[in-house]
DNA sequence: GATCCTATTGACCAAACGATCAACAATGCT
DNA sequence: AGCATTGTTGATCGTTTGGTCAATAGGATC
């Protein structure tokens, strides 16, 4: 149609020759985008359209598509969890009230991210990887804390294992957060 | 590899020749089940082998996939939604606790079923019919009525538009049972 | 049992899909 | 400038997928 027809794509006309690992990243960051768009069964010819190269040249870079997948996942995975987190919910010097209020602001600011949602729900919907990953670090990593700090606020002593109802309270709570993002997203 | 291939299955074999209603109810079930399982993006061909049919069979009765799709979103959605959740809530004769009790006790059971729970995902994740309908009902139908019954039991009088802090509330409290149900399938 | 109706099938098609490979063209080095 | 390195591509392959169609076979009617 147009005189220029690499003018009528998003990203102008940048052509050719990137280092290996910049393009390496543009192709992660691309699929990232792309998979919690259109699904894990988006294929593979849009996904190097619309990062602006050929298909073929997925196949450079990652042997499979099952490959690049994998590496969406532990791309994304690693950039959420913040180890900030604990480190708030460790602090001696916060009470509990405060300490909640930081991290739910800050948790549900990660875990709401779009990308984030959708694709842990695709994930969920096939090979269930980031959930269940995900779900561990919720009950080993966070749950104690939080009830632990719960406890303390509320002048309680033990240190018995989490009541089913602590843990159904976390629950409810976590996943009503969850399921913000579920109906935006 | 077995003398009577067809034992190998799980539907024995019992070959041929139904009535067409007989035969389409057949197709739809299968549906539902198969759409559930593998998502929407499912092939008909597989559909067919679990049904215990061919898959040309399949186009004789449904003119295209997207077509036994959404008689498997009519058929999830007419036989999920029950009138007798209206008149729970409605009847002047409970107090309400008890019309929140048996209400939900209800309402969490048929939500909750596996089915409805992953095609209502899949469906939010690709055209969005099931959910936007059925948040749409939600919305209409049942959230005036809980906040009406709500109200009453508390002494207030107002009938004033929903404020956001009771809507809020309630999208808590349903997204999570959504989200066990999310968690279970 | 012969006949008709139609539910059912096997073979087939075109497009889409993941994957491969030889050839091409930037870039850095001398 | 000439060469080697390697990022990049176009053409192509084999399979899978939604969809079609003529031919077959099961069941009811007489």
């Amino acid at each position: 149609m147009t005189p220029f027809p690499a003018l009528s794509l998003e990203s102008a006309a940048p052509r050719k020759r990137l280092s290996t690992l910049e393009r390496e990243r543009q192709i992660t960051a691309g699929a990232i985008r792309f998979f919690s768009e259109r699904g894990l069964d988006g294929q593979m010819r849009d996904l190097a359209k619309h990062v602006g190269i050929t298909h073929a040249l997925l196949y450079h870079y990652f042997p499979t598509k099952q490959a690049l997948i994998d590496r969406v996942y532990g791309e994304l995975f690693e950039g959420l969890w913040k180890t900030e987190w604990e480190q708030i919910l460790d602090d001696p010097k916060l009470d509990a009230p405060t300490k909640f209020k930081r991290f739910y602001i800050d948790y549900a600011k990660a875990v709401l991210a779009r990308d984030f949602v959708r694709i842990l729900v695709f994930s969920g919907l096939s090979d269930r990887y980031i959930p269940d990953r995900f779900f561990e670090l919720l009950r080993t990593r966070l749950f104690p804390r939080l009830i632990r700090a719960s406890r303390r606020h509320c002048g309680i002593v033990s240190r018995a294992k989490p009541a089913a109802r602590e843990l159904e309270l976390l629950l409810g709570l976590h996943g009503g957060i969850f399921y913000i993002g579920m109906r935006r997203w």
